[in-house]
DNA sequence: ACGGCGATGATCT
DNA sequence: GATCATCGCCGTT
């Protein structure tokens, strides 16, 4: 049976409490390309205004905007100089938080995804990506899905939308029979390190390493 | 498996 | 000027 979208009303409830729900789900993205569709297996929870990490802490500014907005709509941003992350927006207008999408299992449209994660043409063509790999990781998902920030702002509880987000084949539309959810700290971040808003699937190969927020060394520019 | 580090540019202070 | 919700490559255990 194929699953339906998901309503907005699955995203009324705060980033916390929808992220678990997320695991399992199939995020969809079309283009003049063609389509991927990726599972999700990792994800993590940002609540705004009580969250030091969160994009939203310290209120709304261009780049933040979507997360202000109603639930349901996809939230891209540009970070290191290069890649794209994308979050689902949760909370009613006004209250900014957001799920970021961490890793996923590619459903379809896997050559699609091989060939964008493939772009840097320096790979020799006989160092195949394992699927494991092609959605691996917030950017790395983003680049198998090939969003960036035209995508930002939209709604993916619209059916014609070319981002969507499909309930999953679980009974509740979550993770269902996928495996058990498991929960930790964040990935990267340097505050509120310590909370576990970060939920995965367990055994599942597609969820990224874990890795703690690495200090930048001090001086890189000034320095000698 | 794990640690170090460079790439590269927008955002924020 | 510092800080990134990262990744790939390389070296060492």
């Amino acid at each position: 049976m194929s699953a339906g979208l998901l309503p907005r009303s699955f995203f009324d409830p705060a980033a916390l409490d929808v992220a678990p729900r997320l695991l399992g789900c199939v995020l969809v993205a079309s283009s003049d390309d063609g389509e991927v569709a990726v599972a999700l297996t990792e994800v993590e929870a940002y609540m705004g205004e009580i969250d030091p990490a969160s994009h939203s802490y310290r209120g709304q500014t261009r780049r933040n905007a979507v997360m202000f907005g109603p639930p349901g709509h996809v939230y891209v941003y540009f970070t290191y100089g290069m890649h794209f992350c994308v979050n689902l927006v949760c909370s009613p207008e006004g209250i900014p938080t957001a799920v970021l999408l961490r890793a996923g299992a590619i459903v379809s449209g896997v050559e699609l995804a091989r060939a964008r994660r493939s772009a840097p043409a320096q790979r020799p063509a006989w160092a195949r990506l394992a699927d494991r790999d092609l959605a691996r990781g917030p950017a790395r998902l983003c680049q198998a899905l090939g969003i960036d920030l035209a995508h930002n702002g939209l709604d993916a509880c619209d059916p014609a939308s070319p981002v969507r987000i499909l309930a999953g084949p679980g009974p509740a539309g979550g993770a269902g029979a996928a495996g058990t959810v498991c929960s930790g700290p964040r990935v990267g971040v340097s505050r509120a390190a310590e909370v576990p808003w970060r939920f995965w699937l367990d055994g599942e190969p597609t969820v990224s390493v874990y890795r703690a927020a690495t200090p930048r060394r001090a001086n890189r520019s000034s320095g000698r």
